[in-house]
Parts: structure tokens; sequence; C-alpha cells
DNA sequence: GTCTATACCTGGATAGAC
DNA sequence: GTCTATCCAGGTATAGAC
């Protein structure tokens, strides 16, 4: 449909000029917004429109439907999803790559919020269009790195630990801070969470995987002693 | 807020037959359903209707518009909310204290899982509707409550930790089985969370809060040693 | 590619008979 | 108290000039 010069010009996925990338991006950001505040149904074309600062119909130019625009927000946030994992691998320090992994998702939900917000939204409600996305990526990567765990525990070097539900574990303890904000900000007594609330908070939560795991965490107090039996 | 037969009849609370409060309870179960499928703006009243067995014009007989049916659905969900803290004391055994409370908190996840759903959402998109509940009676029920945590904490009977933090976690944790069910499931690959999966997701919970208090936890494997200096 | 004007429809709310 | 028929606002989507 915009079949512009050049050698291959595809049908679905159109080459896309500059121009075109920018005003996408600009009105997928104001979408992100707006589907956070009040969800898919919530959000209407018009407020997505003057947030990006163009007429409505342009959205429908470069989206067909409001289906299209919202899937659209959340392909853009499921990669976001996967990454960090990478760090917990077999040959790691377990402290350090729990660590790493969780200060990596509670950065997410600092500088992404929004995007946090709409993905929890979608689960909420039934997750019916990114079904395929957990059913396959999502769960084979925490398959992956669900073995490496327990590996580590089968080697002394973590106590034993249900690494699957770990993860859930994880994710809902850093996510809070951004989809549940306006909960933990009403009762610290803040309009909003400010720089030292969300170091406070990836220093508590890393305290709780690291304890979770057996493991010493440095800075977090006389907390727990080191593993009696650790082998490497 | 209910008075019954007797001297007064108030205008704004009505005296409320038995069948009012049969029809008004039905409206709110299928109500609590619909918001927690799709949200407040997501849910019709047609659907809410049909859902109750009765015409769409009842529901603004019972309930004046929308907004109040949902507000009516949020006020008979938090009162489950503050429930189950009181079993944290100062004098209960830290160990059997928030054993207690996480698996209250499991509880109400598996069986009123709509209701977190609708708190949920109401949270996620701003809490304008209960933020007075949040910054009021939420707030001050946690901080007494990470009192006794603290106090625990500087007795040595747990270790260190953020109580405040703690409270969020364990709610994250537990609230996640319901909230995020479609995508524990996706990643169990199981269509519906079983009996056998929450039980097992309730103890790993208890293991992961007990650990973080440096507290051992009984059928959690050779985990964490117990404190070294526990004084009562 | 961009924007104005508008068609069409869904959904909340009400009137008024029973 | 209950239900049918209807009103009307607001929202998605499109037509068509520029």
């Amino acid at each position: 449909m915009t079949p512009r010069s050049g050698p291959a010009p595809q049908l679905a996925a159109r080459p896309k000029g500059r121009v075109r990338r920018q005003q996408e991006s600009a009105i997928l950001k104001a979408a992100e917004r707006v589907f956070a505040r009040t969800g898919f149904e919530g959000g209407t074309m018009t407020e997505i429109a003057s947030l990006a600062g163009l007429p409505k119909a342009n959205l429908h130019y470069y989206f067909r439907c409001k289906d299209e625009l919202y899937r659209a927000v959340l392909d853009n946030i499921l990669s976001l999803w996967l990454a960090e994992t990478e760090v917990i691998t077999i040959d790691a320090d377990p402290a350090s790559a729990l660590s790493a992994y969780v200060a990596a998702k509670m950065r997410l939900s600092a500088t992404r919020p929004d995007a946090s917000r709409v993905f929890a939204n979608e689960v909420i409600h039934g997750a019916t269009r990114i079904g395929g996305f957990l059913r396959d990526e999502l769960s084979s990567v925490v398959a992956q790195r669900a073995l490496v765990i327990d590996q580590w525990a089968s080697e002394g070097r973590i106590a034993p630990i249900d690494a699957t539900h770990l993860f859930f574990t994880i994710w809902a303890a850093t996510q809070t801070y951004a989809d549940f904000e306006s909960q933990v900000c009403a009762v610290l007594g803040k309009t909003r969470l400010g720089k030292a609330d969300l170091v406070r908070a990836s220093a508590h939560v890393t305290t709780v995987v690291l304890r979770s795991c057996g493991l010493p965490c440095a800075g977090a107090g006389p907390a727990t002693p080191p593993l009696p039996s650790i082998s490497h």
C-alpha cells in the first residue's frame, strides 16, 4: 500500500520513509501513555491524536484501526520483556546475575512505567492479544533460565528454590513499582516516586531475591550468614 | 449505612428489603466479573445485566449510574484488603504470623481472583476512586504493622528488612497469581491454575518471605540455617 | 500526505406503561 | 418494583477536498 521506489517493495511490511517512522513513533508514544492511563477501551483515538499533536484522521492513516494501533504498542513493549535474562547463565556468579536481573527489571519499571502498565492491563484482562507470545517466547525463555537456576541449586551454589515461581515473584515485586505506583505512593505518603524511593525499592527487592536463594547480600545488614556448604 | 426497620428511615441510604439485598448482590457479583474481565470502561451495563439475568434498566433502578455501581463493587472489595494483618503482632511468632498472612493473601487470590483484578485495574489506572482509602486506611494499617516488624528485627527475632517494602513484595507476589493468572498459566503450560499449582505457589511465596526475614522454613529443603543470634 | 466534516453505531441513561 | 422502547452523547471510522 505504500510502494515507494527501490528494489523490493513489500506488501505486508512497507518500506517506510523517515518521516513515516517519525510520525509513527510519535503516535505510538502517545498511545502508550493513553492506554496506560485508561486501558484499551478507556483510551480514545481523539485523546491520542491530541497528545501526539495531529488530527484524529491521521492516526487512521498510519494505523488502520484502534486495535491495530494497540497491537503495535504491545509489540513495541514485548521486546523489552525478554531482555536481560541472558545474564543468568551456568557460569555466572548467582548473586551477581540475580542482582543484575533485578536491577534491570527495576530500571525498566522506573524508565518505562507506562509500558509496564499497558502490559499489565493486557494480561489482567486475559492476555487475549499476546497469548502466543506468553506461551511461546516467554515460556521457553523461562524454561531455559529455570534450568540454570536448578543447576545452581544442585551444585549447592544457591539454596533450593522453585525457579519458575521465582521468576513470577521477581516480575511481580519489580513491576509493582510501575503498575501499582499509585498504591506505593499512597502508602509512602508521597505524590510520586522519587529516585531515592526507587533506589531503596531496588535494594529491597534485591535483598529479598538473594535471601530467597540463601545468598548473603552486600549492604543489607547482618541478615543471612553465608551458606554453610558452598561448593564451586 | 444499613438502617433497617426502626424509627429513622433515611433519605440517602434506604432501608433495603430482603429482596433488594438479593438483587443488589446478584448485580454486584455480575459486575465484579465483568469489570474484572474488561475494566471499567470496557465492561458494559448490558453485559452485566444479562449476566445477572435481568433487564438493563433494573441496574439503573438499584444503582443510579455505571460509576455508582463500579464504586459499590470496589467498596465490597476494599474491606477484604485490610483483613488478616492482625496476625502480625509483637507477641506473635514471626514465622507463624508471616506464614499465616501470606497464606491468607494467597487464599484471597485463589478464591476471589476477580476482586483482585478489579482492584488491580483501578490502581493501575491511577486509583482515582480509592485514593482516600489507600492514603488513609491502608497506609495507617501498614505503618502499624511495619512497626511490629521493625520491633521483631531490633529484638533479633528476624533479620533486618524494610518492613514497608516487604508489604509491597508480599502483595505483589501473592496477587500476581490472580492478576497475572493468564501469564502464569502460559508459562506453566496450563489453561488454568489448579489447586496443586496454588499450593505450590503458596509454599514458594512463604519460603521467599521467610527467607527474606532470615527465618528457616519448614519443608523448604536445606535452605537457610537458623539465625545465629536469636533472642527471645 | 494532511486535514475537515460527517456517517454510523454503540452504550449509558430515562420515560412511562404495566 | 419491573420491563420495553427510546433518546442522545461520544466514539470509531471514512469520504473527500486540499
